[in-house]
RNA sequence: GGCCCGGUAGUUCAGUUGGUUAGAACGCUAGCCUGUCACGCUAGAGGUCGUGGGUUCGAGCCCCAUCCGGGUCGCCA
């Protein structure tokens, strides 16, 4: 029963040579008194030939296969007769096919087996399994696979050991909502699906496991979008007795490994750093996409007192004017462009966009009738505005500004086309805040994570605390964040001042975290890691649009598995047997 | 929860100002064909225009409601 080698597989030196295969029917063209089959499995396509006159019973058969019919064929393999397919591997040969066994018939398929066939995704993920025929799909999962036995062997190389945690984990209700397993055992409680290994990876740095690495499911119920599912992958590590630098290191020798096995591509390292601060004054982003220009200019010191009520406004609520620069593109961002880009800047929250733009003698400017002219020429030397450009001004607090502008610089380069998806751009972005101010729960939370440690230089007597910045890093690929980790608290007492500073209370910092927290009386090394998004990675190597494209099941945007239907109600019984009543 | 886009044959789509029997391509079925590879030629089958209501002499098209899908903002420590 067994194949001789894959369809794709055959070449040159198997000509004269007996084969069986088996695989899947791609097409069939039936020439009358000629057949020909393309048989296709995993690695590829071969042409099977029957003819009428030399193999007659093998024909027969064959002029009854369709296409997806399952079959195994067994034959000569020979140059062909015809023309040279340049398209395929195996374009040059074909299999003189003598035996022929249909292993299981297929109706018509729901859609067409084709690598470029464009079918709506609903119909692609209920259909999975078709869909995952598809030459363009099944080359991404393979690939995928490649990235994790790499991933693998470089870190085993250095050191680190690959140990399972639990998937059945105790709720910890900071960051995204969880998913929750009830308990039979125990009614009324529940486990959680873990949101990421956290913990139980610190807890190894405990045990002296000191370098662990994990492909880690991990979960999050959130809403969906082309980059988030909410069951995604990781590629989790931790060290112990290192600093930022050890893993920054360790890692862009892991990405230049990566990049340069499986896309050919040289990246220099080491890559370019960045601090938070930096990133957000010249980018309003935290993962700045590095491949194009447009940087944000501050205005704020040009425009205090300029007469023009919106950015004055803005300045007095204690937010910011800054603007960007579309250097020579005044031609292509048309006045129709500001006006879509203006929609665009609302949904991040800015109310309007202040633009300028100069294409014949002078510019055309939206504020410039509102403003003294000094301080209309002040903006215009601060963004070195001079014909062929435009300009686009956001006025707002912070948060709105950096917002908007960062999804503004992005999304004219798009339109712009200057995103190449070959060039790849890394960056680490470091010192981020240990705190952010969340203004719907009224309280500061840990940016990070409440393990984050903070600078040293941050802490001490006199500091603010929810100024402090954390030895915190993400690695930034063309303005998508692939990973990103920190050095954690090693010390009671630090950690202590961080729970008391999130306003958590020793009491429920030992009701949530005690384990940990007892663990870190019996002497704990000074560690730290980083995670991988490896589904987003994989995207963004092969520069696919989204990650369902490198993932095998994905779920739908409303979280469900179009093709088994889950989420689905359960029997009565079995909410009784966990003592789960409905409340709806 | 907000905003944007979409739902017409198995698939991908077109469908004019509301007007006769809703079309095309691919796929499917049958026939012919010995060098095709997106084979070719001929013929054929195939439709709850997402669903419900309304306006109208007449609705795929207009109005209201609703369902489903995709993208996005919020959300995602």
């Amino acid at each position: 029963m067994m194949r001789d080698l894959y369809c794709g597989e055959i070449r040159e030196e198997h000509i004269g040579k007996r084969v069986s295969l088996c695989g899947w029917v791609q097409r069939r063209r039936d020439l009358g008194g000629l057949i020909f089959i393309d048989l296709r499995d995993r690695e590829g396509i071969v042409q099977l030939q029957f003819d009428e006159n030399e193999r007659k019973a093998a024909f027969d058969i064959a002029f009854t296969v369709r296409s997806e019919y399952v079959i195994k064929a067994s034959g000569i393999v020979a140059r062909r007769g015809g023309a040279v397919n340049p398209d395929l591997a195996t374009g040059a040969l074909e299999v003189l096919t003598d035996e022929i066994e249909i292993l299981s018939r297929a109706e018509t398929t729901p859609f067409e087996i084709l690598p470029d066939s464009d079918v709506k995704e609903e119909l692609r993920l209920k259909y999975r399994y078709l869909d995952l025929r598809r030459a363009d799909l099944s080359a991404s999962i393979k690939f995928r696979h490649k990235v994790t036995a790499l991933t693998r062997n470089y870190f085993y190389d250095n050191g680190f050991l690959e140990i399972e945690t639990p998937i059945l984990n105790k709720s910890t209700p900071e960051g995204a909502r969880d998913y929750l397993v009830p308990s039979r055992i125990r009614k009324g409680c529940f486990y959680a699906l873990p949101q990421s290994p956290q913990i139980y990876k610190q807890l190894l740095m405990l045990s002296g496991f000191d370098r662990y690495i994990q492909i880690a499911r991990c979960f999050r119920d959130e809403d969906l979008r082309a980059d988030r599912q909410p069951e995604f992958t990781q590629i989790d590590m931790e060290m112990s007795f290192i600093d930022e630098e050890d893993i920054m290191t360790l890692n862009e020798g892991y990405l230049k490994k990566l990049f340069r096995d499986l896309l050919g591509v040289e990246v220099k390292t080491p890559f370019l750093r960045m601090e938070y601060a930096e990133a957000m004054d010249r980018f309003g982003s935290d993962k700045p996409d590095l491949r194009f220009g447009f940087e944000l200019k501050n205005l704020s010191e040009f425009v205090a007192g300029c007469g023009f009520g919106v950015f004055e406004n803005a300045l007095k609520a204690g937010g910011s004017v800054r603007g960007i620069n579309l250097k020579g593109y005044a031609g292509e961002i048309t006045r129709k462009t500001v006006d879509a880009l203006t929609a665009f800047a609302r949904d991040y929250g800015a109310k309007g966009l202040a633009f300028a733009r100069w294409t014949e003698d002078a510019p055309t400017c939206s504020f410039a009738k509102f403003m003294s002219e000094e301080s209309l020429s002040a903006v215009y030397k601060a963004l070195d505005f001079e014909k062929g450009d435009v300009i686009l001004i956001v006025a707002d607090r912070d948060k709105v500004v950096f917002d908007s502008l960062g999804a503004l610089r992005v999304e004219c380069a798009r339109r712009l086309g200057l995103l190449d998806p070959k060039e790849y751009k890394f960056l680490w972005v470091t010192k981020f805040p240990l705190f952010e101010y969340s203004e719907e729960e009224g309280r500061y939370q840990a940016m990070h994570h409440p393990f984050t440690a903070p600078l040293d230089e941050d802490m001490g007597e006199g500091k603010d605390p929810y100024k402090a910045r954390a030895r915190a890093y993400d690695i930034v690929l063309n303005g998508c964040e692939i990973g990103g980790g920190s050095i954690r608290i090693h010390r009671r007492d630090v950690q202590a001042k961080m729970f008391d500073a999130l306003g958590i209370t020793p009491e429920d910092a030992e009701e949530k975290f005690g384990f940990l927290l007892t663990a870190f009386r019996y002497g704990a090394p000074p560690h730290g890691g980083m995670a991988y998004g490896l589904d987003r990675l994989v995207m963004l190597m092969l520069g696919l649009p989204s990650i369902k494209d490198v993932i095998p099941f994905p779920k739908a945007q409303n979280a469900s598995e179009p093709m088994s239907g889950a989420p689905d109600t359960v029997a009565a019984g079995q909410l009784d047997d966990l003592g789960i009543g409905l409340n709806m």
